[in-house]
DNA sequence: TTTAATGCAAACTATTTGCATCACC
DNA sequence: GGTGATGCAAATAGTTTGCATTAAA
């Protein structure tokens, strides 16, 4: 087996210690930096390919033009602050019901869905108390909901 | 005004031939050239630029990796076929109250959302009468959902 | 003449691969 | 020694831009 998991192991840990987030290669590869660890991009992404295929992390297409990835939990959606650019996961059980109605409407038999939804989160609604705003997608944030990890 | 526009005329006339349909840049571009109409790829994006921003065609992120287009018409959703790589448009309307859950439960103000449904089309949960297997979204179906445009 | 459209080539971004090397069993 | 992990460099794929040219008003 791998002798020397360094980074994926590094990645993992790194993923863990965030809560729900998602990253996209080059935050992975940065914050992998900032934690200590050095680590060419392949190699990230070789990682990154390797935790995929062993089921531990998912790939999730934002609208970004480029590819994220969360640690695999139960099948969820993602919510975007377009202000602060925080990305929360959503059940999906709110949307049973609307892909019945689909699969019903169009006769297509529907296996997989994929919702982004786009918004202003609670913090960014407020009018800025502390100047709250961000512009990557770097919250601790996810909180919102609780139920889903 | 513009004073030669050719490529856009001709590419919302190839759009709007085709019923609902997504179109990549390159599909845009070949199908260009064998309606007899030749221009360079960097035109076509540009023209595709030029009708997005006026409101024509909107761009469309399936899970592709690349851009897709299609001619603006209310909003909706997209259900595309495993099998044959058909696209098909769903009325967004059997989401509207998933989603008001979605902001009760989260606190964002939610504004936009943007769904992708991954199933087997009608044709081809057939027992593939007489192979109708396409790999390509060359579908001039769309016909599923008439209530879209 | 002025302006937008076009073609060609090249830059850019993000991802992916080839290959030699290295660490660990 | 053998195998997988790594780094470095380069190839890809898709998109986008710079620039000179062309066509129409």
């Amino acid at each position: 087996m791998g002798r020397r998991a360094k980074i994926g192991t590094a990645l993992k840990g790194l993923m863990n210690a965030r809560g729900h987030h998602t990253w996209s290669l080059e935050e992975l590869h940065s914050e992998l930096g900032s934690v200590g660890v050095r680590a060419d991009f392949s190699s990230v992404f070789r990682a990154m390919a390797k935790l995929e295929v062993d089921g531990h992390v998912r790939r999730v297409e934002l609208d970004d033009a480029r590819t994220h990835f969360e640690v695999t939990t139960e099948h969820h959606d993602h919510l975007r602050c377009a202000t602060c650019g925080e990305v929360a996961a959503v059940p999906c059980g709110p949307m049973a019901s609307a892909i019945e109605q689909l699969e019903i409407l169009t006769g297509f038999d529907i296996a997989d869905h994929r919702l982004v939804l786009t918004g202003t989160c609670l913090k960014c609604q407020q009018p800025a108390p502390q100047s709250e705003q961000r512009s990557g997608a770097t919250a601790a944030g996810g909180s919102l909901v609780g139920g889903i990890a």
